[in-house]
DNA sequence: GTTGTATTCAACCGAAAGGTTGATCAAGGG
DNA sequence: CCCTTGATCAACCTTTCGGTTGAATACAAC
């Protein structure tokens, strides 16, 4: 896990995740795929700055979009969520071994990583 | 859980994260605090850019400082760490929720959120 | 007090982020 | 074939970010 050639993918991800407006985009797209301009709607953005937004969480593998006549949904790719919280865990736990003097556990999770 | 006073703190910390050499200095910080010194040491920048990207994490409380004589070693704040696994999953499991139709989990957890 | 070591402050710089407006492209409906 | 709708492209502007260098501070050792 955290493969080296995951490491733009995860650079990316997070610096996606760093804007509360792509969060909230997010948080919306967690209840149903939705389309540009319904994610707009919201905001007090235009639909070019909601697309570009969009267009980051897709190079970070967080949304995916189908084709839907001249529409074009956006869905939550919700497994890529999983390699940020695979990532942050990573070091908390090493932490909350420490706190406990799980020697083993530590020096399992801590070898190289990123 | 993600209280409206929260949110800038977790604004921080997902900004704070984005960065691949903060989140290098998260790494190291797991195995212990250290210095910025040492810190700066594995990177090819100066002590100054160390120093603020600490002030960063700092200000995202993912680590705190102590003294000890001229030394202010930096320490992990595994704790807030938890904040972000927290967002993450929020929504993670939402969509789990829905590929599987657990509507009453979905309605649950979908309320209001940022 | 002077020197030395660790860290921070301040001013500055180039690159990138987030936003805007205006033009353009794709797909259907009349 | 227009014309509308949804979305993107392109150029531009302003602010922020990450980095630098150089001066300043804090603390301890001598």
């Amino acid at each position: 896990m955290t493969d080296r050639s995951d490491e733009a993918l995860l650079d990316r991800a997070f610096m996606a995740l760093a804007d509360p407006a792509r969060r909230r985009i997010i948080a919306r797209l967690s209840r149903g795929p939705a389309t540009v301009n319904e994610l707009a709607e919201p905001f007090e953005i235009t639909k070019q700055a909601v697309s570009k937004h969009i267009q980051v969480l897709e190079q970070a593998e967080l949304v995916t979009r189908t084709r839907d006549a001249q529409r074009r949904p956006v869905h939550l790719n919700a497994a890529r969520l999983e390699a940020l919280t695979a990532w942050i865990d990573q070091y908390r736990l090493v932490r909350e071994a420490q706190y406990r003097g799980l020697d083993a556990v530590l020096n399992h999770l801590s070898k190289d990583k990123t």
